[in-house]
DNA sequence: GCTTACGGTAAGTCATGGCTTACTCAAACG
DNA sequence: CGTTTGAGTAAGCCATGACTTACCGTAAGC
């Protein structure tokens, strides 16, 4: 359920770059916008939707707003991913050995 | 870099239900559009995209052609979110001490 | 060889979403 | 208190992309 957010969250080069730098350590908004090529209320975008899928969490610190990564919607992808991890493997070693089968005839 | 086009991909909710279809078992084209909403084409471009992104393969058996999950996408995906993880974690924990300390000053 | 099944491609429509500028609000600083 | 700094919201623009129908190639079956 909420994994799908997370996905579409990272889907964006621009908020991938953001969640990227926020690995780096908790940084305010205008700290970050700093070194990208895109506006700071774009970048206030991209947190919110970031934060929507649970990928980052705030808290405000005097005037500014301190971002940083939240390992719960990380923790989602990866479990949704690993669903299907065993799965490919198998059937990726089905192919293989397919494969050999075809030129063992050749 | 390839990883990017692996979230991207599955950033679609409907190229998501098909590769949830690949992952019990290879299928035909026209037998993943039977139950989805979509028609056969959409698929068809789906499926184009799923495998431009290393998550799927597919080859000819007969007139039809057959898809499969393709590890190789998805293990791209698990190497990057790996790379967050720790520090995830690392900051989470970070935090909740922050928190406590407050707790103690209350 | 003609027809029928299967599937990729083309062209066009429509909604979504990423970006901008302008604004509003809240907290610090003098 | 007035000003300045920090950040979210509103409105509007434009590109991308998910979908449709129509069409084209190709492998199998009579």
């Amino acid at each position: 359920m909420a994994y799908s957010n997370a996905f579409a969250a990272l889907a964006d080069p621009t908020r991938r770059e953001v969640f990227e730098r926020l690995a780096q350590g908790p940084r305010s908004v205008g700290d970050l916008a700093e070194g990208l090529p895109v506006s700071r209320p774009a970048v206030s975008q991209h947190l919110k939707v970031l934060k929507e899928a649970g990928l980052v969490t705030d808290h405000p610190e005097g005037a500014r707003r301190v971002y940083q990564i939240d390992p719960q919607g990380l923790g989602q992808m990866r479990a949704w991913l690993d669903r299907f991890w065993d799965a490919a493997l198998a059937a990726f070693q089905a192919e293989v050995e397919r494969d050999d089968d075809k030129e063992d005839e050749a």
